[in-house]
DNA sequence: TTGAAAGCGCTAACAT
DNA sequence: ATGTTAGCGCTTTCAA
């Protein structure tokens, strides 16, 4: 069907490794047999097949991502930085969903590994990853973004300091003389949530308040629920803390224009357009991706050392929701 | 280095061909002789090579798809739902962003090609596609989305009704008793851009005025000179249309609070809680992965008729900055 | 500078 | 129910 190196050999009067080496740009050809190689390649529209070049050599120049969702702003700047390194460094990179599913993830995983991927970078969904240890074991590097892996696996991880951007945004709203104040964020199963939760109780001490919590995966009748909820306790809450991008735009269009001091983790468009402006605890989801994918060409180029966490900063944007004021309960 | 089938068949003392058959889930295996095979895998921590697979059967259930780009919101919605429509069928996407760049779009055609992609999905930046020659011949299907192909080649097409959706923006603002209307958009080098200019040039007829429109690559400062200079007019509009998502976006921060009628073309999460909400022309990216996924696949399956050209409706969402009045020039 | 032969890991076709 | 053999298209090794 498709002409191959060999039907290109015999259309330029050449033995196959001849047309191997125009291919592959190797020294030791006569410019003209590699003039006439090539005019036989642009007449049959030959073009290398991969998959017998991969299996021949051993090695794909591929780098495989697990995101949970590329329609998710984090994810896709995430990816499009991962992609970017990837690029530079001469590779393709195959990417895809696990919607948050465990099972999803690992067939991912999997159908990389199948395809010999170099390197795995992986925002984990499930918490048992012990059906990497083949591939780690063959020397395949992974990587772990946003997320660390299950027990049992230390492997390099890139984490942002969720605790700490929690412990921040509770307390600039401490600052401005808030007492009341909710936690609304995703499932506690997810990592990511727990360690907000985790820096919000630290950071709030003895105000702790469990009847100020809400996590459960963002749906607006949900959120609209349980903010009704709070704000109808005897001391209702005089400030949100949002535990994520999808929650905070939830939250905002369950409050449907109520003024209520807010803050949220990550950053998102228009964030600064509404009004009041939106403060947010600002992670940087290309930086993550990029520091994610140098490490792990870092590992591909050798580098044997101990596995590595690191931990990026995140700051606060102060843009006017995060500093109103408490309001007297209505 | 990594086991093969070879080393699962001697691990578990069968023929390389039980393995194989156990691999693919054939019948004709006795299930402990299945189990022994199983066993063996599980202790190799055994995964098929693909690469191997692909050669020999000359299928690799992969699409690949060239957007511009993840990290904006239309495109990542169209990748979800391709990836969806893909993952349903039992196949991997593919998957890279172009960045606008033609040589870019190119080299991954031809990377997914040398991959031997089962079907591509691509979102032009070029307007060159006969490199596209060579698959097309060799039965590979190819859908283009949101743009058509440059000229000379007649293939699948899923495009939305850009002019139309244009047209019914600006006669919207027209009722609304605007005459001087601008259009600030895209290079007019891009399909969509000036598909849009031409349904606003057409429903303006006699109103149109080349002073009011601008059309370049987004930036704030750009966009901010060319209003300004626009606003200084004897005649300034009244109300803008903007060509895209991204414009609408740049326009709001470049307008900083002035209150001008303006529809946008995109939706984009967040416009109907911004002050007041922004009236736009929607598109459905997800519904156009999704149709383009499907008739992709319908190829795949046979269906040999002639190249279809679908064009999604698109439809205006009414929020309020659509329908604000002329105002005086102040 | 060029070529012939072997073999990567798998599946298809054909035995047994 | 199981095994043997050939060969997918390429690169590697070795020879001319």
């Amino acid at each position: 069907m498709r002409p191959t190196m060999k039907d290109v050999a015999s259309a330029a009067g050449v033995a196959l490794k001849t047309v191997s080496r125009v291919v592959n740009g190797e020294p030791g050809v006569h410019p003209a047999t590699a003039e006439r190689v090539r005019a036989a390649i642009d007449q049959l529209g030959y073009s290398r097949n991969e998959s017998a070049r991969v299996l021949r050599r051993g090695t794909t120049a591929t780098i495989g991502l697990v995101i949970e969702d590329v329609a998710d702003p984090f994810y896709s700047g995430l990816s499009r930085a991962v992609e970017a390194v990837v690029i530079d460094h001469g590779c393709l990179l195959l990417s895809g969903s696990s919607g948050e599913e465990p099972g999803r993830e690992r067939e991912l995983v999997e159908t990389f590994c199948a395809r010999r991927v170099d390197g795995l970078i992986v925002v984990p969904a499930g918490d048992d990853h012990t059906y990497l240890r083949p591939e780690l074991e063959a020397g395949t590097p992974v990587v772990f973004a946003d997320r660390p892996p299950g027990a049992g696996l230390d492997v390099d991880t890139v984490l942002a300091d969720n605790a700490g951007g929690a412990r921040h945004a509770v307390r600039h709203l401490l600052g401005y003389g808030h007492r009341r104040i909710a936690f609304l964020g995703d499932d506690a199963a997810i990592f990511t949530a727990s360690e907000r939760l985790r820096g919000y109780q630290e950071e709030l001490g003895g105000l702790f308040d469990e009847r100020l919590v809400s996590m459960r995966p963002p749906s607006e009748e949900a959120v609209r629920g349980d903010l009704g909820r709070m704000f109808a306790l005897d001391d209702p809450p005089t400030a949100l803390f949002t535990g994520n991008g999808r929650y905070t735009v939830t939250t905002l269009r369950a409050l449907a224009g109520r003024r209520v001091a807010l803050v949220g983790f990550d950053d998102f468009e228009l964030a600064d357009l509404l009004d009041p402006g939106v403060s947010v605890v600002a992670q940087d989801p290309a930086w993550m991706g990029r520091v994610a994918a140098e490490l792990l060409f870092r590992r591909l180029r050798g580098d044997g050392g101990p596995p590595e966490h690191i931990e990026l900063p995140v700051r606060l944007m102060v843009r006017g929701s995060g500093e109103l004021p408490p309001s007297l309960p209505t």
